[in-house]
DNA sequence: CATGAATGAGCCTTCATTCAT
DNA sequence: AATGAATGAAGGCTCATTCAT
């Protein structure tokens, strides 16, 4: 076979990117390091070249991921032009983006075989965003529009809450759904209620108004 | 080896229960069935007797979880000396201790280890919850202490806030701290902040007057 | 589960048939004692009972298939009413019918996982045959229909070539055909071909005159 | 352990011609590969760097036989010097030497525990076989040697048939001594009845003059 | 930087067989 | 005659990791 170099840099992100790919189409355990280094093109040995273990890889994964939210968080909180409800609403909609968007695979990192990665990203996250987040809500206190004691346990209980209502596997949902309005049922229906539910809860959470981050939607829109 | 036969519940509520210790302390992968059958006291062969395969008894040992769940749970909402705050308190009083106490192991489902058991304990427990938490929470709004128009929903952001507040991990929870002002520093205090941090969240999201919680908590104490 | 006692020779002649079913669908190897006490519906124990080990029962079956055979076979040749070639394709025709109608399946000892079974059958026929049908060969010699110096080995040899040509798997049978005549092509064809050519050998083989085997084949069809 | 690389063919041949002693020795089933990386000095793993499974080498060992066979058998006919018969003599001895030669293994494929093997090798060797021998009757036959309609089948009876009665387990040539000749009797006598035998039957199959074949014997030991 | 053959510990799992009841 | 829980040896196979080249 032919050697082929390449910029370390750039082959490292070959096989996390491709390691990426595996782990959440197959999960973590049922992966191994000759499934990733063949889908690479590269040699077994190679990968050791890069990292120490298979673990390593993982994380440098969820590395990427916190990357880019960082990223993104640190550079809206910083925006002056922005007020504080604005500023949440810019973050999260980069947020849906980014998990769905990943290289074309539509992740479900809350399938059992993702629990691995899943976990670990989660936790990342949480703690890159703290920071960022807890600013934001104090601009927005300062600005008035919101009202809270415990900003930083807002920013964790509105993330938790977050996930846990979007990512609500499809039983649950059902059993929410029975107790909802007749009028709010059916697939699409459940979503918006899910949203409208979300919005309610991040407002209650911040003491912001009611409608708040609804209306601000709205102008965004336009 | 003397054979010993054993009514096949006992030995399959033996398997579980070994079982559950080992996962809890060595993390699933890390145990084998080997380490299963050694504590049990029974042969490898046996282990097959009950289990189609390894992932079979993590999912028993979660439905025993559950089960507990469900069981307080369930009680506790049908009872009728209660007010929806303290059937609320009664229940979350109940299972921290389940979850702490299950066989004296200090449990902790948040490390990388336990991800496989911790995942499949969560989803579970979630559905289990939402039924008998969303007809308390109802049963609170008729009786003027809370406000929501999102019972389920709001159900589905405490648990999720809950347990993300209390299982902070140190990093994220020393972050926060230097946030928070300075006499709620150090260790304990930072529990104590959580705890009074988490009551006034639950509090917002239900739409209760600030206090309740604690004010109940107190009358509860004597 | 209740017990049912039933006459231990039905029992066993039960747990023979199921046994047959499964080691001709899955094999030998891939059949597990659990298997046939299940389709008996008898529990694990009472197969020792019969049986003292797994291959004990793979001679049972083995033996039935040959006492079949032996039976009829002994049966024809002891009839003053047929001459050899009579006899012959009278014995061929229940065989033909035996192996077949085996409860309904459709036997293939030629498949890999039939190996064990097949082997011990072959084995136990060619034995069983072997005499009455060489005491019929003499018959057709004593009757002027036959001329050949080694009985026995005619039949060894008439035996193998029946099962070897019949029974030639697909491939075989296409290159076989590349060298036949264009009109005997095609499947069916091929099947006449090798027909024609099994009874011309069979001829050649006993010193036969051609034709002998299928003008009796003509009048019994009458 | 010291590591020892070497070129892949060979490391695959020496596994290779490992597992087929053992194959032979002690049968398929009770061959494990740990007997066979012992064997061949190799680690567990490295058995499964060349096989995918332990089926896998069977099909080797068994594509090696044929791959023998078949080189023989088309060297043989393409000869332009021998006649029909003496090609057919000339590829059987080289069988002969090489089923048993094959490392000094006394060769007993028809034993219960090489079924396996047995089986894989004899279809095998069928269909690589028919072509040349096929030819070689037809070259007979346009030399005046041979007559027959049924080239094809008549390898396929004549290989049958030789296989059946060489290999003719005990007691079933026991059997057949008895009906044979007093001055035929006792294992010496009999091998040589049982060749004389064969080589008339495939004279007869051929429809060669009797004697053809006993004739080019005496001239080859020359 | 890269290769890829080699390692080897160890795992899950199967299943024929036993035996107390 | 029958049950079925229990046995335990053994085996195939995986795969992260190493290392000589």
């Amino acid at each position: 076979m032919p050697r082929i170099s390449k910029d370390p840099d750039t082959r490292r992100r070959e096989l996390i990117g491709e390691a990426e790919k595996l782990f959440l189409e197959k999960g973590y355990d049922e992966t191994t390091i000759s499934d990733i280094v063949k889908a690479t093109g590269v040699a077994q040995g190679t990968f050791y070249y890069y990292f120490k273990t298979k673990d390593d890889i993982l994380d440098a994964i969820a590395e990427t991921y916190v990357e880019d939210v960082r990223t993104k968080s640190e550079e809206v909180a910083e925006r002056k032009d922005l007020n504080a409800v604005e500023k949440m609403l810019t973050i999260s909609s980069s947020f849906s983006g980014l998990v769905k968007d990943k290289k074309g695979i539509v992740v479900n990192l809350h399938e059992d075989k993702n629990a691995h990665l899943h976990v670990k990203i989660e936790r990342k996250t949480m703690s890159v965003l703290l920071e960022p987040y807890a600013a934001i809500i104090r601009q927005g206190i300062q600005e008035g529009l919101f009202q809270t004691d415990y900003p930083e346990e807002a920013v964790v209980s509105i993330i938790a809450s977050t996930s846990a209502i979007l990512d609500t596997p499809e039983e649950v949902a059902e059993i929410a759904e029975t107790g909802a309005a007749p009028e709010a049922r059916g697939r699409t229906k459940q979503m918006k209620r899910s949203m409208a539910a979300l919005f309610d809860i991040i407002e209650t959470i911040l003491g912001a108004k009611k409608g708040t981050f609804r209306a601000q939607i709205e102008k965004l829109k336009k």
